[in-house]
This record gives C-alpha cells, sequence and structure tokens, in this order.
DNA sequence: CTCGTGACGGTAT
DNA sequence: TATACCGCCACGA
C-alpha cells in the first residue's frame, strides 16, 4: 500500500460525494467540512464544475445550503439534475426546493 | 509571475 | 424573517 501520492484536493472531494446514499442529498458546504476543508464550499462546487460526465460521481446529489439546484433554471444541467434526482425519490416544492430537514444526508 | 472568475457559505443589517 | 455583502481557494489565460 504506500505509494499513496497526496490526493488531490478534488480527489477528496469526489470521495465525499460518491458516499452520499441513494435518495439522499448533501449541500456543498458539507461535502467540504467532511472532505477536510471547512468554509470552502466554493471549491467543491468548482471541483464538481471539472468532474466529466462518466466519472461515476454523483454530482447532481449535491445542492446549496437553500436546498435548491445551483444551475440556472433555464439551463440544462438543471433540468437533468432534477429529473435525477426525483428518480432517487427526492420531492421538490413548487418552487423547485428540496426539504433539506427530509432528504439531507447525515454524516 | 499576476488577475479574474466561480455548481457557495456565513454573518450582518 | 429575508436580503446583501464579503471572503475562501484552485484553476485558467
Amino acid at each position: 500500500m504506500s505509494s499513496t501520492a497526496p490526493e488531490s484536493t478534488y480527489a477528496k472531494i469526489y470521495r465525499v460525494v460518491m458516499k452520499i446514499p441513494e435518495g439522499k442529498v448533501a449541500t456543498y458546504g458539507q461535502i467540504a467540512r467532511i472532505a477536510g476543508f471547512p468554509g470552502r464550499a466554493r471549491q467543491v462546487g468548482y471541483a464538481l464544475h471539472a468532474l466529466p460526465e462518466n466519472s461515476g460521481v454523483p454530482w447532481f446529489r449535491v445542492v446549496n445550503s437553500k436546498g435548491e439546484v445551483s444551475f440556472p433554471l433555464n439551463s440544462e444541467g438543471y433540468t437533468m439534475q432534477l429529473g435525477i434526482l426525483e428518480a432517487e425519490g427526492i420531492i421538490f416544492s413548487p418552487g423547485g426546493k428540496i426539504d433539506l430537514k427530509k432528504f439531507q444526508w447525515k454524516k
């Protein structure tokens, strides 16, 4: 085991995101805190932005602290993320918000 | 090397 | 209670 080169900041973030169970969501700040970077939620968003579609990382399970998808309403990513989460069992309010009180992943 | 940007969060008002 | 502002760090040009 050994030869473990220090994992990139992004790698640690991806590791945490992949730990989110199906049917649950996590906030950027929560991911940052669990990954070991409290207060650096922006880096989490930037890391996910750099993710390829075939990465296998459930980026769609990550939402902002308001429980809403961070993409612009008319964007393709917004529609895709919302559609996937609904298929996972997540319920969206009329305003497009998720009740974190019920669906936020607890570490 | 420097500057600006950005899938956000927390605190102040 | 909601809204606005600033700060945080990594990456690209």
